[in-house]
DNA sequence: GCATCTTCTTTCATATTTGAAAATCCTGTT
DNA sequence: AACAGGATTTTCAAATATGAAAGAAGATGC
């Protein structure tokens, strides 16, 4: 062997022997059919080795083909790692803030809209001001009402319900957040309206979801988001007064960088989804 | 990146990181400095990313292509192992027996005349028959006198000295084989002339040298093989009864078997290294 | 300041590689 | 037996890549 051997050759050969021929390596490659004859005849003579025994209906490996066949087998991680290494820096990071159980939902149900090939990769920041998307500081919010800044956009998706639900029917008082973490509407709601059903608090929206799972009381939930929870059912009317329509608030001018145009699109396609979101009536 | 970036031009660009810029890795791979600028604009057109940051005085890293060229550390062992596949597949295995304080001065000193490069690959056997060469079962055999049979050839390389050797001048009695085992000229010459003095045993030649280490007893070896051992000393005169030629022996037919022809080339220059084997006189 | 050297980029003629088409050789089906 | 399909190799025109030469822009030394 008078130089190295070309390692693309080298890729070409390990196509070749893992698809048992030049006809299957030719459709996983790319390349034409008669490009691999000779390359790999020219790669046979620049090795100096017999990689393959020729028969009538194709390619075969012989021992030496194998054995190098076995020594390049690493060529498809590396590969893979350029890949996702060219793949990482074009695509931005779109942050992306919601209310808890949107959060969850969105999280759980992303694979629906988004794929590692996707312009843009979610970041899940924690923020409710609105000042946040105008400073840029948040590319995409989740609010519960239309935006009224001049410089916001928005575009509405679904029209979302709000109830108690319960472990069974018959459970009388509430779950809920202590005072000082009420900051959700739900929370609000039921402080100003029905205070002495509390019956306990808890210091997450979680734990407080797990208490009354436990059957130790009601919990106001976005419909969506109790369809996870099969142990859980509605134990009352829907409540209006908490029913709101859901928008997707963006920066006017962001909107058209490639990357949050491709995650509004996503997140809205999502969002709407009355499938995923609406499996309760 | 629509398609795989070619690993040609990965490596290349590995080659450009490496030497710092295109003159020296033009230099390195042997393609021309117009080629790697192009090959190299080319790569980040496909990639997406800025690799280099171009100087007045050449290429600089981008913290990208840092990042990239680590990636890439490995198709340097990857290129190797091709390498040694190919070269191992026209590298002949060479048979050798010699005994067994030849064969350790032969392991310990062949970089000397053996590279990977070489046209053969060292396999020490274990062999004391003349007729193992003839049957063509050992290559090279390195035997203590002259080859009789016709169908053998031999070349002889130095005069071997013998005489005993222990940790200290003064030391008596000697240590040796058990007398199952004894089966090299010293063992045999000790036991037929001063039989009395035997004051201990070994099962392997190693152990007994360590017991002589240890200041036990005196040992007999050839000249060469104490020189690994600065802590023995020459107790006593040589052993003219012992000393004699050493001599390379091959098939006769098999001389001319190019692997087989550099193999005897390359032990004769070892064994007749002078330096290395009559460092005591 | 000027000459020389170094490094990289671009142009252009030449060399090399590619894919479409044709040819060859099987195997399987009717 | 004839035909279709599959696999590979070879030929040839077109496409692509290459290296020599020229040019540009610094940096260095006298």
């Amino acid at each position: 062997m008078k130089e190295d051997a070309s390692l693309d050759d080298l890729a070409l050969f390990l196509a070749v022997a893992e698809a048992g021929g030049l006809s299957g390596a030719a459709r996983a490659t790319g390349a034409s059919v008669p490009t691999l004859s000779r390359r790999m005849t020219a790669l046979e003579a620049q090795l100096g080795i017999k990689l393959f025994a020729r028969g009538k209906r194709g390619y075969a490996l012989s021992a030496r083909g194998r054995e190098l066949a076995g020594e390049l087998a690493e060529l498809h991680a590396l590969r893979a790692r350029v890949r996702r290494f060219a793949l990482r820096d074009s695509q931005a990071r779109v942050r992306v803030t919601a209310g808890q159980w949107t959060s969850r939902f969105i999280a759980l149900n992303i694979a629906q809209v988004w794929t590692p090939e996707s312009l843009w990769l979610p970041e899940f920041v924690a923020s409710n001001a609105d000042a946040d998307i105008a400073r840029r500081e948040v590319d995409i919010g989740i609010r519960n009402r239309r935006p009224t800044q001049s410089w916001l956009a928005g575009r509405k998706t679904i029209h979302l319900r709000y109830a108690p639900f319960a472990r069974a029917q018959g459970i009388d008082g509430f779950v809920t957040l202590q005072s000082a973490q009420a900051t959700t509407p739900s929370e609000r709601w039921l402080r100003a309206t029905h205070p002495e059903r509390i019956v306990t608090t808890a210091n997450s929206a979680r734990l407080a979801l797990d208490l009354a799972r436990a059957g130790i009381g009601q919990i106001i939930l976005p419909v969506f988001a109790a369809t996870g929870y099969p142990d859980l059912v509605q134990s009352g009317p829907d409540i209006e007064a908490l029913a709101h329509d859901e928008w997707l608030v963006s920066h006017h001018d962001a909107r058209h960088d490639p990357p949050i145009r491709a995650a509004l699109d996503a997140l809205y396609q999502l969002l709407c989804d009355e499938t995923l979101r609406l499996t309760r009536s």
